[in-house]
DNA sequence: AAATTATCCGAAACCGGTTTTGGTAATTCA
DNA sequence: TGAATTACCAAAACCGGTTTCGGATAATTT
């Protein structure tokens, strides 16, 4: 059923290794043969064995890359487009993407020793870096090729693309800051990946530019999920000194926010703004729409097999590292301040005491608009 | 650098026909000689090449996966944990998952017959099956282990997994009957796939059940996002005699659904009813949350690799298909019927004219509530 | 004690490719 | 015309495993 190169050479009559020789284009064959031999492929169908030359060339020509599905909410948006672009790149050059999932850290490290020393991979992408990932010391000791998505210590030594985030976190703030937002709230995502710290940084960096000493930013971690998003914000909304703007590491979260403050009957983007980040596509759902930066993780993906290719293939390719922009998506969840803080802590006490007179207005209204 | 199996045989100062034997169980292996061998593999970090073991055995302990990111809304939401599910039942076969995207239908018929031709997956698994599912044909040719998550027509022929979505359907038919409504609209999906056929045939059959004349149903197609849903919800509604009641194919476009209900200044769940199917993350936290079929993606992909396995591995394995149910997530989007749909037609003319003069109320409201 | 049977392992063949080696026939050059 | 290239291809070695085969040794049976 299967056919192989011997099949192949005996149907031409030749050996198998000369067929070999032709298809992998050596000069010492006759573009005559070549032209047979070509010919008789397409016709009988025969594409050689990847296992079989993954034996002598030491190559499986697959890249992995492993994933945590615990960490389902944030890895999820992401995913699809940045597996697209991985394995468009690389199907360039006959590569394939392994996927693995692990059910663990200590698993996932496993996972990625045991796929390169059974050769099933050649090399990794290494999404959502962490401090010190422990991913790149198993790695770095088996001198397997890598790629980070996204950054982390010791950056000269790795190739690695990236969004540059603490640009896009700057320009939030000064964003927010040019609206005359004076009080502000950045909602960071998983303390310990390292990009948690970069948008933190860029906030800082915002702020720091500015400063006279009257802005306020209150900070917190972890907050990855809408749920987290909304608790968070319904908290600080109805504390003494609720901020104005929020910044968020991650669109879910702002999603959250933008949920918690049409909760307390206000309206995102003109009594509080928020910003997100990432680009995923609930976010042009939302109402109001959700200002934020889009990462295109498609080209992410494209970028990164492009990188793991070079590393793979040209021998003492040097390491590179990218860093691109993100597009600010400018739409309406946030504007000029209306209030400064302390009027939206008095706004959002009148409110809550109206609310339920208002309540009954509206009741009326229905009832009214029934008959 | 890397140790192979002759290393390991010159280490113990045995052939490596031995050490192979020792590894794989043979009996004819002492069993001091087989713990000497497992000893020295784990002290030296000895794991056989999976390219190298491929050639004998002809196996590359993958399957594939191949997906058409172009249909992005449909496929994101449940990918990440069919994926894991898949991942995780073969992982226990040394098997890992192939991921590959193609561009166009064309180019995913020629992947899924690389792939195998090359011999760089040992089987394949389908999801999002279609009538006449072309791939279906091209495997068959190849003899390609395959399973279908989904059905299709010669299912005898497969093994495949699929959830009784017909059974899902026809329970959201009575249901909605049940709390009284008596137009209902169909909103299906991607109509080239056959989940789409089933889903409808599944409120024909409740409707069939119950119907003594009374009951009106409008079907629609190719509803898969929320824009989708939003837009033929809010036409619907608008009609002179608007369904009181919504089946969707899919969540996102229930979500839609929901959204144009809201938009018309109606209470989803009280004056019209929606129920959805997949239990996509977002359901839970839309307001009202939506009541649909929670589909175990984990457990489908499972299901999937498990059935895989057998066909690879069990030679003279039969096809089998199996056919679970999906929970119905009673929520807040569905209720009992409060207007028929002529009523429900009249409160929708009278919103609409007093619109505007509510819109007026509500600034003068708010006027007050900031002095 | 001899014959038989088990036990254990080395040697070799094999899987399907790639790459090196070496030899023959056709060309080119002096 | 003879020598030196060149062009081309068959044969063989190799990659890292698995599996078959057969032989040596030990254990058992007669």
């Amino acid at each position: 059923m299967k056919i192989t190169i011997q099949d192949l050479a005996d149907h031409l009559g030749i050996s198998k290794g000369t067929v070999s020789r032709a298809l992998r284009g050596y000069a010492d064959v006759s573009a005559s043969t070549v032209e047979r031999v070509q010919q008789a492929a397409k016709e009988l169908g025969y594409q050689p064995s990847a296992v079989a030359q993954g034996i002598k060339t030491g190559l499986a020509r697959s890249v992995g890359l492993i994933l945590l599905p615990k960490s389902r909410a944030a890895s999820r948006p992401f995913l699809m487009q940045f597996i697209n672009g991985i394995s468009t790149s690389i199907a360039k050059h006959g590569y394939t993407l392994t996927v693995a999932t692990a059910q663990s850290d200590a698993e996932m490290l496993e996972l990625h020793r045991d796929l390169f020393v059974q050769r099933k991979v050649d090399g990794f992408i290494l999404p959502r870096t962490m401090h010190n990932d422990p991913r790149i010391q198993i790695l770095d000791q088996l001198k397997a090729p890598l790629v980070l998505y996204g950054q982390t210590e010791n950056l000269t030594q790795y190739s690695w693309f990236d969004i540059n985030q603490v640009e896009c976190f700057r320009r939030a703030t000064t964003r927010l800051l040019d609206f005359g937002h004076r009080h502000l709230a950045f909602l960071g995502g998983d303390a310990p990946l390292f990009y948690n710290s970069l948008r933190r940084k860029g906030v800082e960096f915002g702020i720091r530019e500015f400063d006279r000493g009257e802005v306020q930013l209150q900070v917190f971690e972890n907050i990855t999920t809408v749920a987290d998003g909304l608790e968070c914000a319904l908290r600080l909304l109805q504390s003494s000194q609720p901020p104005t703007g929020f910044m968020c590491a991650l669109d879910l979260s702002a999603l959250g926010v933008i949920r918690a403050i049409k909760q307390l009957e206000l309206i995102p983007g003109e009594h509080v703004s928020v910003i997100g980040y990432e680009g995923i596509p609930e976010g042009e759902f939302s109402e109001p729409s959700l200002t934020t930066f889009e990462v295109d993780q498609y080209e992410a993906g494209f970028q990164c097999g492009v990188k793991l290719m070079q590393l793979i293939h040209e021998k003492g390719a040097k390491v590179t590292g990218t860093l691109t922009m993100a597009a600010l998506l400018e739409r309406d969840s946030d504007g000029p301040v209306r209030f400064n803080s302390s009027e939206l802590a008095t706004f959002i006490r009148n409110r809550k005491r109206l609310l339920s007179s208002q309540e009954k207005l509206h009741r009326m209204t229905e009832k009214s608009l029934r008959n």
